[in-house]
DNA sequence: GCATGAATATGATTTCAATCATATATTATC
DNA sequence: GATAATATATGATTGAAATCATATTCATGC
């Protein structure tokens, strides 16, 4: 159910829980006891300045984990703000240390899972500094981004999809990129 | 000597070597031995392309790691290219994972860390995700990102410095933000 | 099969950050 | 203390992505 190397935790230290959109799933300031798995929906990790303006930090969607580094935190430094109807799972952050402690395999998968996270982000970054959107949307077809339709590879790349139509359009047209059908675009020329 | 909670590792397990600009520090397929930790100078992670264009993957710098995922990896998938003349520890891979397999509390600190690091990847890419370089200054303003001066700031926010004078110009102007000195700015109105 | 909505696609226009240029203040170096 | 290099700052111009609009294709539900 969940990805690795989470899977292997017993179902009993999983809790899952519909919310509506509005609700909190946690807020500021509480003691973590859980890192989140959500199932379906989207969720908003956000907190007010000093200013009260809203500070969005993070915004997470479908098999999407998050406040995973709560699991080392001592409180919620944001709330978890329910922005679209969600099913969302708790996994038992103490199930977690206490299986790194005993299970050294496991201690090392999640190691690796956070490891392999942060190199996925350098690339994003790395990707969203490429100023030129053809160059951009050329190189994420490259990294293998365009996996479901254009409007997701649009929002990964940091592209309104207007631009990334263009900019597909464009490649096409250069013959960098092969058009196999509607929607369906490959490199290659 | 190495940021926490590497700090640890006893220095046997540290090889401190000097790079010139366009070394390799590895090479894709090599069998990862090492993370890396750069004392002073760059490198660019970088691959090419099926159709043989250069992709920069990550650029890193004085005082970060690099190269931290393929501790669990089998091998590399990037070549390591000095950019600028560079100091660079090699931190043991196999003293890392004994160490984790012996030490829970390491195990636990290197979870954290990555962790923590995924973290500050998602509030920065949230950050960048906002279009108006006005708005986007002054979140970094209140996210404490302006720490050294307004070249690398401009640099974390992904603008020009040119384009962030200026927004921290119109900031004042408008009082969101308050000018103590050529080059000192802070929240508040 | 028809209606509704979403994704794909492209056209016209606008906006705003990048770019190029220049000036001044500050720091570093000899 | 003079010189060079860098950071701060602002002006003028440009270009390319965002925005707004519209059409078409495809999927979904009734």
């Amino acid at each position: 159910m969940l990805p690795i190397p989470f899977e292997i935790l017993p179902q009993s230290n999983i809790r899952t829980r519909h919310y509506q959109a509005g609700e909190l799933v946690f807020r500021l300031g509480e003691t973590p006891h859980s890192m989140f798995f959500i199932l379906s929906g989207g969720v908003q990790l956000q907190r007010f300045s000093k200013n009260g303006d809203l500070i969005i930090v993070h915004r997470a969607f479908s098999n999407e984990y998050f406040a995973e580094a709560s699991l080392f935190a001592e409180e919620y430094h944001c709330d978890a703000f329910v922005s679209e109807n969600a099913t969302i799972a708790a996994v038992s952050k103490s199930a977690i240390t206490e299986l790194m402690n005993v299970d050294q395999n496991f201690a090392l998968g999640v190691s690796a899972y956070f490891a392999r996270q942060v190199q996925d982000f350098r690339r994003l970054l790395e990707l969203r500094s490429i100023k030129s959107a053809k160059d951009r949307v050329y190189t994420g077809l490259q990294e293998g981004l365009h996996k479901g339709n254009i409007m997701s590879f649009a929002s990964v790349l940091g592209l309104t999809h207007e631009t990334t139509y263009r900019a597909l359009n464009a490649l096409v047209k250069q013959g960098y990129v092969v058009k196999h059908g509607r929607g369906r675009y490959q490199i290659g020329g």
